[in-house]
DNA sequence: CGAGCCCTTGATGCATTTCAACGAATGTGG
DNA sequence: CCACATTCGTTGAAATGCATCAAGGGCTCG
């Protein structure tokens, strides 16, 4: 994990971050120069953690550029993947002291850090951060109520038909087709099945013509219709 | 759903709910004042709903008596429940102006209803406030990657295992047994399986000698450790 | 070229769903 | 007070979706 000081762009991340409403309410300009002040940079390399399981919380992070993951293992080996994340997407909030999930970079990833108490503590000086942060955690909140729904109703390759739209709209890039970060096992290990049923899935899209793949992780949606119609019960 | 003014114990129950260090907090006592003022109670039959989705969400309530459940349901008509709640939980905590999922009584209850607005307003004049919310927040969101975990990486018994001493745990009772009150039904729908098969993994704890069930909903946990180890991975 | 990694595909077994019947508890009207 | 309907839970049998085991293909890198 390196560390650096280039205060460049720290602002236009918290911006992004925080939401474009942001710069415009009251007290947000005060705040934003004196947590850029206190901010740093932090790079990852592929597979590095930026934080495990357990580890005490001091800071939480904004995603600048490559593409993270947040997981929990289990003793036995098996893991569960909560959330992929992507450029200015917050990580790091928790309720308590420790992590409940560590973070890992995917690909080659960059990070703002910033003092988690910094932020709170600006709560009680700029109280639209207080609600700005809450609209953020309530957000996190709602997709893992989404994701909770997916595991818990839809089949295996519903889910992935799921998981195909809503990562294309996250990455949301201007050409028809996106890359996956991701390997194929963490994609399984996010929706609760197996490796081998997700590339059935993947071959049974394919075929049904649905989508493209190219190279692995080259995706095309070809049918967004039907893998709509599909994804949902 | 009946509605009434009775003011006893709003403060009580406030305090409940934010937590026992809350109410030394400093602007705490303010805060519970002017909160309890514009408070007001809601009693609901078993069965009936506080809100649904989609509803706009203007209040947040605090569980005072009996048991409620949130869901999410599909068009096809199966049913993802999110969370059990009991006395003192808190709900309605959203980060979008209608609500993701419905709250249905269980039981006979009666709620402590305060609008949303108030709350949020009171960040600027306490920013204690503004933290203990992001804490309730950030617990709730804890739990529910707790529940994804849950979904994603047991099976259909460990699954009923652990949900019968996450439930004792929460009900609390100093006697050995308590009661559950939901069905078969939302069991199995919180835990994303069939009814059958929860039913079948009751018999089987039964017939291990792990739990004790006098007439469908009384349950006596025998083997607590036993249990443990069967929940976990 | 061979080693290693990731992905795919096939075959088999198992866990869970689904369909169906039955039993227990509760309430209703004759 | 007893048949009857209704609701809820249990249990069995059959079907199926998914995991697991196992083998092979394609890619990259030394």
């Amino acid at each position: 994990m390196t560390q650096g000081n280039c205060k460049t762009d720290i602002k236009a991340s918290l911006v992004a971050c925080f939401g474009n409403h942001f710069s415009g309410v009251k007290g947000a300009h005060h705040f934003l120069e004196e947590l850029s002040i206190n901010a740093d940079s932090v790079s990852l390399e592929a597979n590095e953690y930026l934080f495990k399981e357990h580890d005490t919380c001091q800071h939480f992070f904004i995603l600048e550029s490559g593409a993270m993951m947040l997981e929990r293992s289990t003793a036995s080996g098996s893991r569960q993947v909560f959330a992929f994340l992507v450029t200015n997407n917050l990580l790091g909030i928790t309720e308590s002291a420790h992590y409940s999930y560590g973070a890992k970079a995917i690909t080659c990833s960059s990070l703002i850090r910033v003092n988690a108490k910094l932020l709170r503590n600006n709560f009680k000086k700029f109280s639209a951060v207080a609600k700005r942060y809450n609209d953020i955690t309530g957000r996190i909140l709602s997709l893992t109520l989404d994701h909770l729904f997916i595991m818990g109703q839809l089949s295996a390759h519903q889910r992935l038909a799921h998981f195909l739209l809503d990562i294309e709209q996250r990455i949301n890039s201007d050409c028809p087709h996106f890359m996956l970060p991701m390997s194929r096992q963490d994609i399984a290990d996010y929706l609760g099945i197996s490796l081998e049923t997700t590339s059935r899935g993947f071959s049974k899209l394919k075929n049904e013509g649905l989508i493209k793949v190219q190279g692995n992780s080259q995706i095309t949606l070809l049918e967004r219709e039907k893998l709509c119609e599909y994804s949902v019960l």
